[in-house]
DNA sequence: ACAAATCCTACTCACATTGTAGGAAACAAA
DNA sequence: TTTGTTTCCTACAATGTGAGTAGGATTTGT
């Protein structure tokens, strides 16, 4: 199941993609328009600003904005930064790896087989879509 | 994150068709060769039963079994079983399927259409894993 | 009758998610 | 330089979910 938090946050992200400003957005532009917790939002915000999707300003007249074009911020770096490895098993993950504690050995697993089966097509998706294929569609 | 309880079923699952007996196996021995817990296994294989996948016999030489062969065991009836909803929000959930709260209106939302993309490419990989291919590979 | 196995419910414990509180720091404008 | 506005940051609370346990009821073969 797909968090809020990361759920929030590409509404967020689509959010200051179409509202295509000069100008920062503040934090409760966004959350009155999306429907999220002021507070919850700010702690997302600046999660992705941290990961290098969003910048910000502070004070007066200061709020978020993308760091980069839409078509360079891909769902792979949302998904990364809010919910975390996009395999389903950590000893599949590309940018997470752990073994698994439970199995012996992963070269004869079924479910290692499996799960790489559905990280590469789940990765072949968030790879393909960017922010602005999302505001697209 | 693939939770536990699909993991040892799956793994249950692929030990009762690689060993490939005509009497039915105890939950304990399938729990010792898989390190379950086998109280836990328990009540898996108890889920996996009701959902039509094993079958079982109770009493002194009893255990439980395969429904159907492995190759009409497909991974789709496992995951709904035990994970539930294959996709990551309940609005594109084909056989769970449930409204948004947080969405006023799936029709515009940006989250909405990048998750049935995830699904179907989830979907595809699931609908071609059978039980018999996850243990020929 | 007895032993061996599944069946079934309820319970506990640990951890993650979601959301809140409250202030510190930066910045712009008066 | 003062004041108000905004992000920044940490800690906390409430809730929900996952993982595993306990204990007995039921069925079945010998
Ligand atoms: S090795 Fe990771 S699921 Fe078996
Ligand atoms: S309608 Fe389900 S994610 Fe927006």
């Amino acid at each position: 199941m797909l968090s809020k938090k990361t759920k929030y946050g590409i509404k967020a992200l689509t959010y200051l993609a179409k509202t295509n400003k000069e100008c920062p957005v503040q934090i409760s532009e966004i959350a009155e328009n999306e429907n999220i917790s002021v507070k919850f939002l700010e702690r997302i915000l600046l999660e992705l600003r941290k990961a290098g999707v969003l910048d910000s300003k502070k004070g007066k007249g200061g709020g978020y904005f993308l760091a980069r074009q839409p078509k360079d911020i891909l769902m792979t770096d949302i998904i990364r930064t809010l919910e975390g490895p996009i395999a389903m098993v950590p000893c599949v993950s590309l940018n997470f790896y752990k073994k698994c504690d439970d199995c012996p050995d992963e070269t004869v697993c079924a479910v290692n087989k499996l799960m790489i089966q559905v990280r590469d097509s789940s990765l072949a998706v968030f790879r393909n879509n960017s922010l602005e294929d999302l505001i697209r569609s």
